[in-house]
DNA sequence: TTACATGTAATTAGTTTAGTTACAGAAATT
DNA sequence: AATTTCTGTAACTAAACTAATTACATGTAA
């Protein structure tokens, strides 16, 4: 299973963008996602390595750098999770056997592909599309 | 990051598959994956309960009970994989802000989106042309 | 200068994964 | 029939990961 850290990251960006013109602190996002302000801030520091929003220590509130409909989920995926393969492999099969020594290289097609599928679907989805569809859930 | 099941399960497949009329052991099928029988087991245990393979208690050797090219990675995955949702959200967002109170099933949407194309994708593979791609990688 | 914010390191508790030990029960071997 | 060897499964362990939390250095603003 997938950590929560993309869905955490589209609801701070979520809300940063319907916000405009507005500070929000960590405190109060974190009283939104329902978590820890700190947890909060550990992201965006990752949305801002990456190249998404911009801060100012000690500053409330953190803007934007791009257009949500600029900002694909999969940019935020990538931004926010540290892992860049999707499937785990067992290591080390035996080289002795036939199937040990190829399968590594079989099944990593396999998984790149699906994993390809995967990242396609998040980059066709836009943080514009997920506001337009959070207003009309409204 | 997914676990290593599905990588597993299809390497003990595809030894059964290849070994046709030879009678394989957990201890030999682990010998081949490097890991220990009682994983081999586990995972043996739960592709019987899928209908993938037979086993006979106390009886060396297992079978698969269907053609190669009748089982998809995506019955394996699905018969070692114990998560439906690929993706994990953050639970108890704030139902007093409108992107809290929306942001679940306007992500469950995209995340289904998501996990039905990496599916997919696992779908079209089968035993058979994984065994295929071994046997051409030697 | 005081109050409050962010950035970040360190610690903790809970969960998951894979490996391992142990053993009951079935099958095969002698 | 007794022994050996296998599978099935429960129970335990160590390692890794996740999210929550505490603590604090540092920057901003009133």
């Amino acid at each position: 299973m997938i950590n929560s850290r993309l869905a955490v990251s589209v609801h701070i960006l979520a809300l940063i963008a319907t916000h405009p013109g507005q500070a929000l602190s960590s405190e109060y996002i974190a009283g939104s996602v329902n978590t820890n302000p700190v947890v909060i801030r550990r992201l965006t520091g990752l949305l801002r390595q990456a190249g998404l929003l911009q801060t100012v220590a000690g500053k409330t509130g953190a803007t934007l750098t791009k257009d949500p409909a600029a900002i694909t989920l999969l940019m935020v995926y990538r931004a926010v999770e540290p892992k860049e393969t999707l499937f785990s492999m067992h290591d080390r099969p035996n080289p002795a056997c036939p199937v040990g020594r190829n399968i590594q290289s079989t099944l990593d097609d396999t998984f790149v592909r699906a994993q390809q599928a995967l990242e396609a679907e998040l980059e066709v989805e836009t943080l514009s599309d997920v506001i337009h569809r959070l207003a009309s859930a409204r």
